[in-house]
DNA sequence: CGAGCGCTTGATTGAGTTCAAAAATCGTGG
DNA sequence: CCACGATTTTTGAACTCAATCAAGCGCTCG
């Protein structure tokens, strides 16, 4: 059975391609129609605020779909950006052109389960956001993505949860204070 | 063609039932793999946390489905209290049998496509949770549910919100004065 | 080697919580 | 249909967690 980076290859819109740490794959305000599919490397998505502050949304490590759903499917300007935090590889593809394409039920029940998948993943991110204490954040991020903390800066983490940098390293210094 | 609707009325195992306002569909710890239809009414899930705090993860009126996708993802049991708020009419399905319905392509990617809204509007969520205050939170939710400010009372609303009800209550008071 | 960025640490501030109590609204039985 | 108890909403005062502001340290990479 075909996987999705297969299926993905066989598109004739779909483009693999290397990117180096900083690059831009998307801009607030782009046409948001493009996702991304991280072979190797590293990406992330983020909005900036009305106070310029960023707020990551997600990170994408390898074999994870990365791209502005909000804004596709309601027919916006993209709100997210997308950038590079390691050097990477990876097909670019045209999401509409996706959604057609000619697939077997089979492939399309699995896309089907990868939504639901995300979906779940979203769920928890809310109930945490509304119920837990920034430490409880934090420790919950390190046991769901226990190798992202040697990949991606400290501030990135803070953003990714919510709270400031400084909020993030007064947290680290009790945890090893109280080991 | 068929509406999803039509198409869980063919499921033999989907049940239509009639609730009373007040009744629960599912508790914390039960199986979790029913979803549920609203074909006229209104429900809501949500969780409780370890500070014995509700916290309501979404409602669905008319046309909506609910269930917690969480836990059915992940095999866990159910982390999602849902009930009712109006008396209403539901249809009742298990989702795994959902999952694997024979259904036509145009269908699965129709619900394909159910999986991408959803997923668009908790994105918006978790970016508004992460950057906005409980006011932005509030007037946002005014403008994108109208209708529901008439149909749950006021602190479910700041539940849904990530508040107190007396915050609510004050950020109200200071919308009417500022008019 | 120095300028800039990232992380830490401390002092101050502020949005929202908690606690408490009064006012308004709801719903149910008589 | 009204009355009364229960639940919701409002209002106020004290408090708390995290944000903001500010200053210093350590790396790195140009």
């Amino acid at each position: 059975m075909k996987n999705l980076s297969e299926i993905l290859s066989l598109d004739s819109n779909a483009k693999i391609k290397q990117i180096k740490k900083g690059e831009f794959l998307q801009r607030e305000g782009a046409n948001s129609s493009q996702a991304f599919f991280v072979k190797k490397g590293l990406l992330r998505s983020y909005t900036i605020d009305n106070k310029g502050k960023e707020h990551i949304f997600m990170f994408a490590t390898e074999g994870w779909m990365i791209g502005d759903i909000e804004s596709h499917e309601f027919n916006q300007p993209a709100k997210l950006f997308i950038d590079c935090i390691e050097d990477s590889e990876i097909i670019t593809f045209d999401r509409s052109r996706f959604e057609k394409m000619d697939i077997s039920n089979d492939e399309l029940n699995k896309n089907n389960s990868m939504l639901f998948r995300r979906l779940a993943v979203l769920q928890r991110r809310v109930i945490m956001l509304m119920s837990s204490t920034a430490k409880e954040r934090y420790e919950f991020f390190l046991e769901t993505y226990p190798e992202l903390p040697n990949r991606v800066p400290q501030r990135m983490i803070a953003s990714y949860l919510g709270i400031t940098p400084e909020a993030l390293s007064k947290i680290r210094g009790e945890i090893a204070k109280s080991k």
